[in-house]
DNA sequence: CTTGCCTCCTTAATCAATTAAGACCTTAAT
DNA sequence: ATTAAGGTCTTAATTGATTAAGGAGGCAAG
């Protein structure tokens, strides 16, 4: 049985491939008796109607939205934030008759060419490390493009949180736990791949709004409890790892007086973080407290975290992808909510 | 910015297309100079590398494997038995480097387009009603096609478990617990469009092996238990809805005596069975137990089920897709383990 | 000087469709 | 009889790539 074509079924009819195209595609400009026997000749051939590569390629477009998760799938669909973000942008791909295409991130040093060779009409980045070499790969594409939770890239539309707001209520939790000596280690604020302290001006400074704006909160918060932020330790990395929140953990621990608290921007910074605790033999929550940030890597860890409307956050992820490029850029903001688990307590009693 | 092919960088540099392509895809074939200078006028104009759809149409592979769920999507990721199987066909597709084209599936009357424009190599059908359109759409691909859980469809591999032996667990299960009056409710045996009592002939004469053999495991740990397979009462369903279990439900409730135990094989059904009880002010698992199949819609209702080797079954159902067609199909089985919870306990006391 | 062999590039066929524009034939209105 | 209008089908351009086969030029060996 070899290969069954438009070709194939105008050759047997005497007809012009155009017609047979036509009896498949605008049934109202083709005789309905013609258009039978195609249907007829297709059906004896086994033809399975027009080829959808070859339709994609002549109509320029592909059907389906591409969406790239942070690590394996395996752990993608482990993690409750994935899943429900997921489903939201299921709901919305499914109204509009596309498919979801979800492509395998390399992990370890794997190419990157699904994402090249994917046929997409847009992409839907989530919470992708800051530096994924998919990312560039994804941009290089020039399809639209939305990006939730992280990174934030400029000039495309960025879904996520009211990060002022989300910030001071993860401040807000430890200070009116009674902690008042805080140290906070954050990513993403500047693309100078700065690593080390970072003062007030430099802080307010940082090019990446969305984690300037969860700064401002954690800033606000702390004044607003008493505390003067300029006194607040405050430590970059350019890494989101968990080998870098261990990094700032250690020199955050390292301060005399040391603090009670650490606050961090993500989740995996926050474990890396409880490693550096670990390390030194620090008891948390007793002696040291941690907060995350989205709760994407933090239930198992026992993390206190901020989680975020994931569901409403894909809906209007795919809405907007669906719809082509927006006019310019965006940043939709969503609900979140304080999860507090085992990682954060109150300090431990003064004695001087 | 018109838009940038091949051919636009292949006039920029005065060669020809060819060259330029053999640049990208085949650099040995190319002077490492003249590389360079493509590169580089590709980088200028903002290509992206080529085409993806025009690529999967030269060289007839689409770098996809199309997968359809029951239901909507949403409600497949609501759902733990759906994304374990999908966790296993990620990892499996992940090591492939192919992408997971999910396709929406019409709920109501949309048409199947989705199905048939989908850009992919094979298709894995998972846990799909009976007599759904989309599965005849995916038949008329004529590609590879493996299907999990359910249907049965004669001349493709099936993935699934050992039908008889977790039959004959369910059945066990309340025997053991003490019930002898049971009573049955089944949908998917015969294509018939059948609804109500099924004699043993009729049942054994199933058209769909699957649902055969958990039968066949029913009546064979009933009658291993002593009791007489011909006088248990067997209603056939040929929609599996809850609809249709609460149908199955009266009918079997309304026997006398009345049935102390149902076995139905799937969750859906069993969720049926539950509601007419409620209808009937029955207590379940006090007056009544009642057992699913398939841990796909129990956790919340807490019924007692079926549970199966889900991640096993995505990762092999990728393999085999990944493959290609198998040389003939297979009937893969699965570990399955009995999952009890609330919904079944021992038969009340007899009183005459 | 010729032959053979590389290397680097071009030619041209191919993948499987869609669709605007035009040709041809009927039928109906003027 | 003439013109217009429909309906049905064809022609041919287009979508954006891949790749086998072949040609031109340079170089070394015979």
């Amino acid at each position: 049985m070899a290969k069954v074509t438009l070709q194939t079924i105008a050759d047997r009819l005497g007809v012009s491939r155009a017609t047979v195209s036509y009896a498949f595609s605008r049934p109202d400009q083709v005789s309905a008796e013609l258009r039978r026997r195609v249907m007829e000749v297709a059906d004896e051939l086994g033809y399975a109607g027009p080829n959808p590569t070859a339709r994609s390629l002549r109509l320029g477009r592909a059907g389906a939205l591409g969406l790239l998760f942070s690590e394996t799938l395996a752990y993608a669909f482990a993690d409750p934030y994935a899943v429900g973000f997921f489903q939201g942008l299921a709901t919305a791909a499914e109204d509009a008759g596309v498919g979801l295409l979800i492509l395998p991130l390399p992990h370890g040093d794997k190419r990157t060419e699904p994402v090249r060779n994917a046929v997409v009409d847009a992409f839907c980045v989530v919470s992708l490390p800051d530096g994924h070499p998919a990312l560039d790969e994804v941009l290089g594409r020039r399809l639209p493009v939305v990006v939730v939770d992280e990174p934030y890239v400029p000039g495309h539309p960025f879904l996520g949180i009211d990060e002022p707001a989300a910030g001071a209520l993860a401040a807000r939790h430890v200070l009116e736990l009674g902690h008042r000596r805080l140290g906070v280690a954050m990513v993403g604020l500047h693309d100078d791949g700065h690593i080390g302290w970072s003062d007030v001006a430099r802080q307010r400074a940082a090019t990446f709004e969305a984690m300037r704006g969860r700064r401002d909160g954690y800033q606000a918060a702390a004044e607003e409890a008493g505390v003067d932020w300029a006194g607040v330790p405050f430590y970059e990395l350019s890494r989101n790892s968990r080998e870098a929140g261990r990094q700032a953990g250690h020199a955050l621990l390292a301060r005399s007086p040391r603090p009670t608290a650490i606050l961090t921007n993500t989740d995996v910074l926050a474990l890396g973080v409880l490693d550096a605790a670990a390390d030194l033999g620090l008891d948390v929550p007793g002696e040291l407290s941690v907060v995350g940030f989205s709760d994407s890597a933090a239930q198992d860890a026992g993390l206190t975290t901020i989680r975020q409307a994931k569901q409403e956050i894909g809906a209007e992820a795919g809405r907007l992808l669906l719809a082509g490029a927006p006019a310019r850029p965006e940043r939709l903001l969503f609900p979140h909510e304080l999860i507090v688990r085992a990682s954060t307590a109150p300090p431990p009693q003064e004695r001087r």
